[in-house]
DNA sequence: TTTTCTAAATCGAAAATACCGATTGATGTG
DNA sequence: CACATCAATCGGTATTTTCGATTTAGAAAA
């Protein structure tokens, strides 16, 4: 049984009358004879009267003609709904984002959202490394990070978002805020509190020192960045990370520090082979409109 | 779009490996790589996400799944209700019936209807004219007549049940109800109501007195038989019908007519080259055996 | 009746396609 | 790094679908 012989068979059912069918069909006559016989003798029931000339419906036809129907119909339905989904009416899509990329998620995500609110968003929050680890197990659609070589996976696509320079921050009326500019040295100085390990920056930063040969004084390791700006805000500690990663509702001072490849490179990461759906690949294109503004 | 590609793909759904599916479906894993290809080439979207070696899930296949199974299964129901109704579990049958032949469909009737309580039965009352003309449109699935050349025609298949002899039906206080035997020519002496044209014994009553050069006073000529029954009763009249066509419990005579070929066939009759369902052979069998009692 | 027309079934050939085995390429694993 | 595994691909084979032509048979017309 096929979903071919079973529209021949409507067809045919519906004109009761084969020569005009199979024209409809288009296909030929005797095309159309040779289906339907093979679809009764896999029924092992006739579907048709034929009398003389005359075609018509058993009752095995008219029970049958039912179910077919619905057959084909879901068959149909599955390729509409995915038409659908191609056109974005429905579907769900999931983002994980660094805490330092929140600022370029939110505005982007609430365009999103406002402009296609019946499709459904989740956001995971994590660091590069969780966020990695689910890329892979194809738990996110895309993520959002740093460039860093955790993340270097050649199965990984990347789409570039911004560069933006790693600063201190610091409270606004700490001694350090009255900088124009900072070196790596001067920050060793000063007690700091970094992201938990985990966290692209963490790593950015202790490799930083390390190849700089400095030992900086780290006072805190922490897994959750608003704490950690809570912490820097109190003017005890200060932390590094990248400008855009501060806002300025946050209420806090950043200060550029000086030297080579200071710039992190914020981007987009998905899985290479995977199937885009049109809504991330939407999510992308308001994310870098969002950027270019 | 088949279902067979529909089978194949949520067989590897399943099982998320094609080469382990394609052994489970008796198919090489060549040919199931291509049947999927060609199924997510006509969806125009991925079902599969393959990631080097490992395969999963796209959203597309996860959403379109609960269509192909439906699909799937629709045609399987119809599959299944097919055989359900090649055992009779439902069903309708339509029996067309002559007066003459009532007390032989009643019996078999009880037995049927009580064995197969779900299978829904109409039964027509007619004229042998009425009936022949509702098998050949199919309205009826058989018809119980008696023998006659008016029902001859080549598409209709004949099922002998019994003969009977043609008798006078009289009060059995009637003169006549004390006769051993009767003549063609002491019927024409006696008052006579008849079935109306259409009715096979009317014909038949009336070809018997042309045969023999005789002229029945005919008085009425009526076109339901229990009223005609009932004006027999009342001893004014008499009329001719087949043995079996009167019951003990309707309280009349029957008296042999002497000569030859004086025997009705009964008979079943139905439309060759349509479908006997289950149900209507089963009456055939249980009209079979209810007369070879 | 006989003839003519029409529609479905049948038949043989050809076109399409489902299928297989072998191979390749890519990817995890020991 | 060798090895095993799995999906994709390729070329060829087998099967199936399809078609055109013909046959068969009923229905309509002559």
């Amino acid at each position: 049984m096929e979903l071919r012989q079973l529209k021949y068979f409507l067809k045919a059912k519906e004109l009761l009358n084969f020569t005009e069918a199979a024209e409809q069909l288009n296909i030929s006559q005797s095309t159309l004879s040779q289906q339907i016989k093979q679809l009764e003798d896999e029924l092992d029931i006739p579907l048709f009267n034929r009398i003389g000339k005359r075609v018509t419906l058993t009752e095995a036809g008219a029970l049958f003609a039912d179910f077919a129907f619905q057959s084909i119909n879901k068959a149909q339905d599955g390729l509409l709904m995915l038409r659908d989904l191609h056109n974005f009416q429905t579907g769900k899509i999931t983002i994980g984002v660094t805490y330092g990329l929140r600022y370029v998620l939110t505005p982007a995500l609430i365009l999103f959202a406002t402009q296609y609110p019946q499709i459904k968003i989740k956001v995971v929050f994590g660091t590069s490394e969780e966020l990695i680890d689910k890329l892979n197990h194809l738990e996110l659609d895309f993520a959002l990070s740093f460039f860093g070589d955790i993340a270097v996976e050649k199965h990984f696509d990347y789409q570039n978002l911004f560069c933006s320079p790693m600063t201190v921050v610091t409270a606004p009326d700490s001694a350090l805020a009255q900088k124009e500019i900072i070196t790596l040295e001067q920050i060793t100085q000063y007690p700091l509190v970094l992201p938990a390990k985990g966290y692209m920056t963490s790593k950015f930063v202790h490799d930083l020192f390390e190849r700089h040969a400095l030992s900086p004084n780290i006072a805190i390791e922490i897994n959750d960045i608003p704490t950690l700006l809570e912490l820097v805000k109190t003017g005890n500690w200060h932390t590094i990370l990248a400008k855009t990663s501060v806002s300025q509702k946050d209420g806090l001072a950043t200060i550029p520090l000086l030297g080579e490849n200071m710039d992190r490179t914020a981007m987009i990461i998905s899985m290479k082979e995977v199937y885009q759906k049109k809504a991330v690949k939407e999510f992308y294109q308001i994310l870098h409109e969002e950027i270019n503004l």
